[in-house]
DNA sequence: TACTAATATTTAAGCGCTTAAAAAGAGCGG
DNA sequence: CCGCTCTTTTTAAGCGCTTAAATATTAGTA
């Protein structure tokens, strides 16, 4: 039984031709009652499975949405994607998954040989600095929606949490927990949401009229060790340009941040605020728990699958610049008051 | 420029038959060197693409492997994801994700609808405990490999963890660092790997002579919730019986029975010993560290994908059982020496 | 009864590619 | 210059499906 049937077959054993057969399993008008009965009726008798090659092959539609992303071990993308999977999945779309490591050579790789035919849609959150490599499939009509981590200049769907008025959030956050110098772990430079967090960063303490110091700000990877890294550079400043608090670009530098202070014996929260950026579930196991702004990890992946579908169902559907807000989680690590190893009990038990 | 080059535009440029086109692009032997090369040119200058859905429907192979299964959210699945991907990118192989959330009439409605066209192969951790609903696309010679969570009586090829092997290693050290009534909080009753290492954690407790107790083994889930409840279960029972180690199914239950330990200040390591299974990074990061049992969950990746690969590309490769090893990793809350929290700044530098 | 309109089915072409078989060319010895 | 072999190219059919146009069937109307 390896040969599956084919609508041949059915024609065949109803006495019927296959352009019938052909209309009648899609359900159109123009073909009687009883001929669609009867077809289906032998369709399932024989197991008929349409050959989805075939019908791309006329209609030019695969079903299939491709995702292309950094990683998908961490606890934001594997969401993200489990969103748009949702999504995919009830309106019979499948998902082609290209993890890129966060290597542009990878990214670049990839697209290029994303077939013209095997895709109708994409899905990007993207490691390059440049979009060039999306102006081809675009000038095949392939619609696009980018997310999280966007190119700005490129004509083209995208669906972001609020980088600025989360870090800005944070930062007052911060500010109004007492803490006066406080520096920014971030991430790459150039990366535009980098750049949007550390805009909400200076802008707060700008409003807050408190101190800014190059020195405060610095640019790595998005890694533990990283972030573990960046501290320890902040702890070897000069004793007046020591920070009393780090707002960092995402929860796992912020983790890293409290290993190191950890390490040195400096009192997370009391000592040293941190606050990070995510909700990654790790950050409200740790002791101390980690103040976090949460993104909307589930809603950008269900949103920006929406979207996509949009596009591939209605050409016309304008270019759309979506816009998530995230919400301040205040926890242990910015709290001034208060031991976090006689809390602990308490907050884990919620 | 929205319609793609086809093989068609390339021999009407070139004035020679689509054949020859054809065979020129694919590097036949029978075409003249001379005329792949300027089939190849004009390819470049005209930029064209493959319609890789006529040439399915041609060969009848898709270059798309599937994979099925409950999660991607964790760290074991998310890893094991990346250890195919990194397969399937180095032979051109594209994966279609399919996610069933844990749900069986997901997972049924999902291979209902898997064409027999749309895949080469399968690559499947099934949350059923029946395989029926795969027997449709094995007779249709759909190669299937299962990964992690399999289903014992169906012919075909598995990649798993050794979880006996594990359990008992597991539970063995918990007996030599003087632990004397160790409990076991399971997964769900009935799946393969649950029991297998249940029937690991038994058997080391006979072979050390160690008594066992009914109220000692609890099935649940395999959430963190769930590791936390079935502790409270196990601090509820009657003096005598009250276990002074807990060996639970995966690190995100021995989290939670961290959880429920520390909410009674009952210290970790001192006075019930905790070990996990996976090596969930997070089990490092958490104070006191857990110990587990890794399981190479990148390698179950990348081997079942290979495996896979060998089945697609030779049809007589035989059905095989692969079996990979864990690894004891010893920390904190299995000592019962030492605070945790003095050892804590020392480890968390490692 | 002839003719039209409406409905149901078939014919035939084609989606972009592959491939077996046929045809055309080239080179060479006799 | 003919016949033969070897290489290269073209012809033609077909993969499984859709769809416009043609045909057949039935019912309705004058």
């Amino acid at each position: 039984m390896s040969n599956p049937t084919t609508i041949k077959d059915l024609a065949r054993a109803l006495n019927i031709s296959v352009s019938t057969v052909s209309r009648a399993l899609r359900d159109t008008y123009d073909v009687s009652q009883e001929t669609k009965d009867r077809v289906q009726a032998m369709a399932a008798e024989l197991r008929y499975k349409p050959n989805f090659n075939a019908m791309s092959l006329v209609n030019g539609k695969t079903h299939n949405i491709g995702i292309i992303l950094p990683f998908i071990t961490n606890y934001y993308f594997s969401t993200v994607i489990t969103g748009i999977q949702e999504v995919a999945y009830n309106h019979d779309y499948n998902i082609i998954l290209y993890v890129t490591n966060d290597s542009p050579e990878r990214e670049l790789n990839i697209t290029r040989n994303l077939s013209a035919t095997g895709l109708d849609g994409l899905l990007v959150s993207t490691c390059c600095n440049s979009g060039e490599h999306f102006k081809e499939l675009m000038s095949r009509e392939i619609p696009i929606v980018f997310f999280d981590r966007v190119i700005d200049d490129l004509i083209v769907s995208r669906v972001t949490q609020d980088d600025y008025n989360g870090a800005f959030q944070a930062t007052s956050h911060l500010v109004k927990q007492g803490y006066t110098k406080i520096a920014h772990i971030a991430g790459p430079k150039g990366l535009p949401f980098t750049e949007k967090r550390l805009k909400g960063y200076t802008d707060a303490l700008k409003r807050h009229c408190l101190p800014m110091h190059e020195e405060w700000i610095i640019y790595s990877g998005f890694s533990q060790e990283c972030g573990e890294q960046d501290t320890n550079t902040l702890l070897k400043l000069q004793p007046h340009l020591l920070p009393n608090a780090i707002f960092a670009v995402n929860d796992r530098k912020a983790i890293g941040a409290t290993v190191a202070l950890k390490r040195r014996n400096i009192q997370i929260g009391k000592e040293m605020g941190v606050i990070g950026f995510t909700n990654d579930p790790v950050s409200s196991l740790l002791s101390p728990t980690i103040s976090t702004v949460a993104e909307p990890a589930f809603d950008i992946g269900r949103i920006s699958c929406e979207l996509l579908l949009k596009h591939l169902n209605k050409k016309q559907t304008p270019i759309q610049d979506i816009i998530l807000p995230g919400k301040l989680i205040v926890r242990q690590s910015t709290q001034k008051e208060g031991s976090y190893t006689s809390k602990e009990a308490e907050d884990a038990s919620k």
